[in-house]
RNA sequence: ACGACUGUAGCUCAGUUGGUUAGAGCACUACCUUGACAUGGUAGGGGUCGGUGGUUCGAAUCCACUCAGUCGUACCA
């Protein structure tokens, strides 16, 4: 083996064995199933760090269950991202000077399939990169013939249920991509504006109102001018009428308590077209719905001519110079609004009303509501459903249509009548109609949102509608992993639809993940610069790279000078390769409970230490073990010693706790636990403790047992790790495994250790705690006295008692190697001790003779700070023993321990005070 | 405005139902190239747990208020 862990070389060959082979497929016997389905990626995306963090949970938990026996299934698959993907390819053929309507919808679909079968596979290969383990031949995409037939279905009966119209209605229009997108869609965010205040004279001549505006074009479309029905300055002009200046047209003053008298001016301009709010009150005032734009956003012919065919911004600028012409522009204040802008094209949003598709979501709200409300569905962590709860009680109909060509195309028909019939496809409507084949019928041209189809993932994936062996095995899914981003996008959709067409949950659980961030938790973006590629991290990047690749092909090119310079600011040597185990182990420590993952690279680089401390590990009991008897043969003579003992114990510990933390998902819990048992007690202890059994001459059945302990031990931590870091484990498992009497072909389908309450063994435990603090006691003497390291020191003991006699007597040898000792000695008569440091176990005295080493003033300087402490100490738990309200109320288990502690550091506190006085008597 | 979350060592974070001297990694200091590993070993320094008040024998932990930050939702034209 090499002397440092080299992941690359791994990686690989051990991937496409373990996927060659079939490892990842459920086994279809008739055990636990356990299943997950892959939050789908986007087809067009790459593995950005929060697929990384995600599909490192969901293998974790594959894998463990997997282990455990469970029949488990991994389900892969990408969505197909209408619009996203529709830019992609449009963008791609702008770069030839052509448009999508260059082609035509068939060409330019068939386009996007063709760039799907090139360049939709980069995500599942990255996946392949971080050791996930779905089942491949299972991968699905949201356009396959099946989901889109589960579509189709789900479309037909929801709209012979009534639960999916069409109606015209005022959607967030996106006028760039030229389609509605639901509110979800659409990020408002605070911009600087201004507010104008117009004035509207009345009909009659007696006077004028003044309306304020954010938006002034607008006011093309107003319909009527509204005051708060108390409002006593404006009573008297209830059921007047103004005349809008530069269109000309006559509308009412209307009242509605909607408006807020103390607001600007208490009169609100209202243009039912072009805003929400307004909207409702057109509809409960009958005012006529007046649509002033086109699908561009620009001024379209119901406005006065002047104005028709300009852009929303050149009207408004018009608009304002012709009122101020005029006079009645009263003002005009800057002021900061909400911009409403879609979150794919950053366009300015524009209420606008069309023609849509809506799916009427309460009914199917409510028992999603109750799903979560009676457990069978459980958020962790639970306060998520809160958020939850919130969404899904002020929940609004879902506008599904797209005006995109890529996607499910809606299963609906027109006749020459403008009459629309639903059905899975033309043959069926026109068979359940009983229409002729000559007669006219034209499929609607929306498709539907890309979450429609997601929202059936669960269940369509495994075959839906046709009732599946893997549906009815499968379904429900065990657990969904998720960002708490989609929480309303995605999740609570899936619970509706789930509900409504299995009629059962879509998933038991649903654990809901941080979001990853850089360094100094901001939010990874291209445009921000600070995007890290989680294959960069394992296979590592130079500078040069890195900077090509942060500043390449940006949105705005001005910010690449400054992203070039932070970056070789902040990688100034590039980013070394840290091996997929290591990325994979730091996102499992740093998945504990908070909403925000900072993702630290010394993390990372300390896990990848991490993984070359076992790889040394492991090379160690190698060389000590193969060619060796490991006692796989039962009749041999074997014995263990206390480390043995003590070491086998601990590892039912930590068996027990990985177990529980995974179980709760806190693999952040798991990851310490065992990267804690695995540095601090098996290589910093154990194999130290084995060395003197090995290098001496011991029995043979001594270090028979010494190497089986190794040996073993070893070979079920591979074992627990292996969900975490499933290509190291592999790699040092095969070596280990037959000298653990095992030989199989890989560790994925080995079982997860399991903690045996037998195998724990306190006694062990404590003897060699013993042990620990003799050692440790030496060290600090050693270390604080700047004795060389090297240099192999006579102790004398006193004040023995039975139990230290007896362990001492077990241990000399342990003791001599680990803390570097030429001799021990018990002393008799400890009056004739020569002068020495000492250090303290229990009420044993481990004496360090100091002539030649030690200095007087040294020793001195370190009693007295070993005092103080103990006297810190004493005063504190006096004061509380001496409090008659703890003694009285505390439980007495906790009285008798701080009685205890308080008892020992007298003890240790009389012993050192004599030292002290000894010492400098000299 | 409402709601949620966060605030613990220089940095990134743990801290279970209130009960050891509040922990880990990284960084830092000193010593050590010893034979698994210098991507290492040994020892060490560093925190009045955002603040104030309360409940309690006992509070990082529970309650109230407060400050700072993040995110969501709703927003008045």
């Amino acid at each position: 083996m090499e002397k440092h862990f080299d992941p690359n070389t791994i990686e690989t060959k051990w991937y496409q064995t373990w996927e060659n082979k079939g490892y990842f497929k459920p086994k279809n016997d008739d055990s636990t199933p356990y299943s997950i389905m892959i939050p789908p990626p986007n087809v067009t995306g790459s593995l950005h760090m929060g697929h990384a963090f995600q599909d490192t949970i969901m293998d974790t938990l594959i894998r463990y269950h997997r282990m455990k026996g469970d029949d488990t299934l991994w389900q892969p698959g990408t969505d197909h991202a209408g619009i996203a993907t529709q830019m992609v390819v449009e963008r791609q053929l702008a770069a030839k000077g052509l448009s999508r309507h260059d082609l035509g919808r068939e060409k330019f679909i068939e386009k996007i399939w063709e760039w799907k079968e090139d360049s939709g596979g980069t995500i599942t290969q990255q996946l392949r990169r971080m050791g996930a383990s779905p089942d491949w031949t299972r991968e699905r995409f949201t356009m396959d013939d099946g989901l889109s037939d589960a579509v189709k279905e789900v479309f037909v009966s929801l709209y012979e249920e009534d639960l999916i119209y069409r109606g015209k209605r005022l959607v967030n229009w996106d006028p760039v991509l030229h389609t509605a997108v639901s509110d979800l869609e659409v990020i408002s965010e605070e911009e600087q504006g201004n507010m104008w205040h117009m004035s509207y004279p009345l009909t009659d001549g007696s006077g004028a109102l003044v309306v304020a505006t954010t938006r002034p074009e607008t006011m093309l479309g107003d319909q009527a001018v509204a005051v708060h029905p108390d409002d006593e300055r404006y009573q008297h002009l209830i059921g007047k009428t103004i005349t809008l200046p530069l269109v000309g047209r006559q509308i009412p003053i209307i009242a509605d308590d909607y408006v807020d008298p103390e607001f600007g001016t208490g009169c609100v301009k209202i243009t039912p077209a072009h805003d929400f709010n307004d909207y409702e009150m057109g509809k409960r005032h009958d005012l006529p719905m007046l649509n002033i734009l086109t699908h561009d956003a620009c001024i379209n012919e119901e406005a006065p001519e002047k104005y028709q065919g300009l852009d929303r911004y050149e009207a408004r600028k018009l608009i304002v110079a012709d009122l101020e012409a005029l006079g009645l522009m009263v003002d005009i204040k800057p002021h900061t609004l909400m911009v409403p802008r879609g979150d794919r094209s950053h366009a300015v949003i524009e209420p606008f009303l069309t023609d849509q598709w809506y799916v009427a979501v309460e009914a199917l709200a409510k028992p999603a509501i109750d799903a979560v409300k009676n457990g069978d569905i459980e958020f962790v962590p639970k306060n998520w459903e809160n958020t939850y709860f919130e969404w899904m009680n002020n929940i609004q109909d879902w506008c599904i249509s797209r005006q995109i060509w890529w996607g499910h195309r809606i299963p609906a028909w027109f006749d020459d009548n403008g009459k629309v019939y639903v059905g899975r496809n033309e043959q069926e409507v026109r068979e359940k109609n009983g229409f002729a084949a000559d007669y006219n019928l034209r499929q609607d041209d929306d498709v539907l949102d890309t979450w429609f189809s997601s929202a059936l993932w669960t269940f369509s994936t495994l075959g839906w509608p046709e009732k599946t062996p893997e549906l009815a095995k499968f379904h429900p899914t065990s657990v969904l992993v998720t960002g708490f981003d989609i929480i309303f996008f995605w999740v609570a959709r899936m619970i509706m639809m789930g509900l409504k067409f299995t009629g059962e949950v879509p998933f038991k659980q649903i654990y809901v993940h941080g979001l990853v961030r850089d360094g100094e938790g901001q939010k990874m973006s291209k445009s921000k610069g600070n995007v890290l590629d989680p294959i960069d991290l394992i296979d590592g990047i130079e500078l040069e790279d890195l900077v090509k690749k942060r500043t390449y092909g940006m949105m705005q090119p001005e910010k690449a000078a400054k992203i070039e310079k932070s970056t070789r600011k902040q990688f100034a040597d590039g980013i070394p390769a840290f091996g997929t185990d290591a990325i994979r182990f730091t996102f499992a420590s740093l998945a504990s409970t908070g909403r925000d993952i900072r993702f630290d690279l010394q993390r990372a680089e300390g896990y990848r230490n991490f993984c070359n401390k076992l790889w040394n590990a492991t090379r160690y009991v190698l060389m000590n073990t193969e060619g060796f008897d490991t006692g796989v043969d039962k009749k041999a003579d074997i014995e263990f010693s206390l480390a043995d003992k003590w070491i086998v114990s601990r590892l039912q510990n930590v068996e027990t706790e990985v177990a529980k933390q995974f179980d709760a998902y806190r693999f952040d819990l798991a990851a310490t636990a065992l990267y804690e048992f695995i540095w601090n007690e098996y290589c910093d202890w154990y194999l130290e403790l084995a060395k003197p059994i090995l290098n001496t001459d011991s029995s043979d059945a001594a270090k028979r047992g010494t190497r089986k302990t190794l040996v073993s031990v070893l070979e079920t931590i591979l074992r627990m790790l292996h969900p975490i870091t499933p290509f190291i484990t592999e790699e040092a498992w095969q070596a280990v495994s037959p000298l653990a009497g095992k030989h199989n072909d890989t560790i994925m389908l080995e079982p997860y250790p399991e903690a045996d309450a037998s195998k724990i063994d306190l006694d062990a435990e404590a003897e060699l705690e013993w042990v620990k603090k003799f050692v440790i006691g030496v060290r600090k003497i050693r270390s604080e006295m700047d004795i060389a390291p090297s240099k192999a020191l006579p102790v004398l003991l006193a004040g023995l008692n039975d139990n230290d006699q007896a362990w001492l007597k077990n241990n000399e040898l342990y003791l001599l190697s680990l803390a570097k000792l030429a001799s021990i000695e018990v002393l008799l008569d400890e009056v004739n001790a020569p002068e020495s440091a000492v250090a303290l176990v229990g009420e044993m005295k481990v004496l360090i003779p100091m002539a030649g080493l030690i200095d007087k003033e040294a020793e001195i300087s370190r009693l007295d700070k070993e005092i103080g402490k103990l006297q810190g100490e004493i005063k504190r738990l006096g004061g509380k023993l001496s409090n008659q309200g703890f003694v009285a109320k505390a439980p007495e288990s906790v009285v008798a321990i701080e009685r205890e502690k308080l008892a020992s550091y007298e003890t240790a506190l009389k012993n050192l005070e004599a030292q002290y006085e000894k010492i400098q008597q000299l």
